[in-house]
DNA sequence: AATTAGCACTTGATAGTTGACAGTGCTAAT
DNA sequence: ATTAGCACTGTCAACTATCAAGTGCTAATT
């Protein structure tokens, strides 16, 4: 549909608005190198704004891209011109990393990013609900307290406080030593059924209800592996872009980021990058953002997501790389 | 040095101001209620400025409190009137919650204080160095993965992974064993010494060093205790604030609570409540913020501290009773 | 001696005016 | 198909006029 010289004029102005955040004229030094003269650049212009492409602040001024012109240039220039690099070293780095837990390779690791593109990254981690229980523990802390805990073969462990009111410790300790014959190996996320069964049926059944409050600090332990985490950092880099130069649009923004609203627009089922461009993310507050997202998967097969959110200019030509970079390889990532 | 209507002119200018945060005028109505006329009370505002309990923005407007006249207002004016409310079941109901983790009644606690200031509520916990250990555990998660962990007697848990590079559990097992053998009603802040020793002295000297990873593993996951933790919420009402309506200052505030400048404000020493306003606290970007510290002790004698951080005009009156109230009742607190 | 009425004066905020400037669209020429 | 040339448009910054709020001082009052 587009002459080569008209997405070479789209190209142009994309990547020089994404550089400076001013509207981009036609006598635009990297334009006019094209070989062609204003006039058959701004009748070009014309064009690409009938079909949607660019934009006006005003009757006089340069070209901005709209979401549509930004879309373009993610689908149909990057796509066909981007070289495969990948090579990033930090990154490299940071997953080789073993020492630290999970959690915070997870954090290094968005540090990182957002350090690297200047934008703001998160994290919506799998599931912990398929791993599997290992150990379950209770350790006496004080006359009247002890402590349960659980482990998973990932290296999480959930704990919580018990009142022993009058329970003797020694009893305690049996019925925690029947949990971890019935439970060990069993997946976190299927526990809760395993229990119902247990105290509605099994031999174990009276026995069991007689430690009511054992089995509900217990249960209420466990039901945190099936949260997804969620993570974030550089949430601030956004607010030095020219798009957050105001007050409301600031205090906005950081509302929506303190109240987690943001994570919800992670998309973790489509395979691959999405890129969602301004009004398509469908959150006003968002409308000169793009929020690029990727899931990626543990052993167990849970699904979590990377995101960078950053604004509409955002420099797609390193970010989206990146993030297919660090997806794939955390994929691998050992959990 | 002041008199009786120099004193209230002060007061209500101070409370007007904290209400509206616009300079308070010499027609103001609160003002002329006390009887006088604006002109008498014009020439009280001249010698208040005079004596620098006062400021004016520009020649022609209405005053505003300085530094040093909210000082005054709250050493000497409210020191005298403040009846000694203590009424807060919202804190008392929180406090009494023991099945929540120690972390999560501090977090709430924070929350409850933000959402009832309005202001950025801040917490330093104390050390748990004087904690003592209660059991050190080993599990086996994978084939070549086990996971150390350390229980104290106040219920925090810290892990660590291990790698098991062609060693044998039961060896570990073993090991662990003599951990908990020399270290359990150890406190905490005391284990490196005490390794230490071991390390050099005992007949398990050289059985010790040759599990060299396990005890890196394991001093590394310990040291952890002796770190005080910094919480914080409602870090963003500030902004709300119209000493905060300009993007940079905004900014910079943004700055120095994402790099936790702040808590070095926080005052764990001096007892009792600690109110430093604008410039007293000597950093340049608070000078419109007063912060408001207490300090609280947990059994083990470690001091952690609360704090309110707020816009100058803060509502000194309902916070500084709370912040009392609350260091308080945290010092009873069954840590 | 303390208080107050009255008035001239100062400042900030707001709206309107102006000219320079950047950039456009269109027409006519190449 | 491309371009030179020009009239036109909107923004921005600087300047001006006007208004309201509030002061300080003086002279009058209690």
């Amino acid at each position: 549909m587009l002459n080569n010289r008209q997405q070479n004029i789209l190209r142009i102005i994309v990547e020089e608005f994404i550089q400076s955040a001013e509207p981009v004229g036609s006598k635009n030094a990297t334009l006019e190198a094209l070989g062609f003269s204003s006039a058959t650049i701004r009748n070009d212009m014309a064009v690409l704004e009938a079909l949607g492409y660019l934009e006006k602040t005003h009757t006089s001024s340069g070209r901005i891209p709209s979401d549509k012109g930004y879309r373009y240039y993610v689908d149909e220039i990057l796509k066909v011109n981007q070289p495969k690099e990948s090579n990033y070293p930090k990154v490299d780095e940071l997953l080789g990393n073993y020492l630290l837990g999970n959690d915070e390779v997870l954090k290094k690791a968005l540090e990182t990013i957002s350090e690297m593109t200047k934008y703001t990254s998160m994290i919506l981690t799998p599931s912990d609900a398929r791993s599997l229980v290992k150990k379950i523990e209770l350790v006496k802390i004080a006359a009247n307290e002890a402590l349960i805990m659980i482990v998973t073969d990932s290296g999480h462990v959930e704990k919580r406080k018990l009142f022993m009111d009058g329970m003797e410790i020694d009893e305690l300790h049996k019925v925690v030593h029947i949990l971890n014959d019935l439970l060990i190996n069993t997946p976190v996320g299927d526990i809760a059924n395993r229990l119902a069964y247990e105290l509605s049926q099994s031999d174990l059944k009276e026995y069991l209800q007689y430690h009511q409050a054992l089995i509900e600090a217990f249960v209420r332990a466990f039901s945190k592996f099936n949260e997804q985490q969620f993570f974030m950092s550089g949430q601030y880099n956004l607010l030095y872009e020219p798009e957050f130069n105001d007050v409301n649009k600031m205090r906005r923004y950081i509302e929506a980021i303190e109240n987690k609203d943001i994570f919800r627009l992670i998309d973790t089922k489509t395979k691959g990058v999405t890129v969602k461009i301004g009004l398509e993310n469908s959150v006003q507050f968002l409308e000169n953002c793009t929020v690029i997202s990727i899931p990626y998967q543990i052993p167990t097969g849970e699904q979590g997501a990377i995101a960078v959110i950053g604004p509409r200019r955002m420099n797609y030509k390193r970010v989206i790389p990146l993030l297919e970079y660090l997806a794939m390889n955390m994929s691998d990532f050992e959990h």
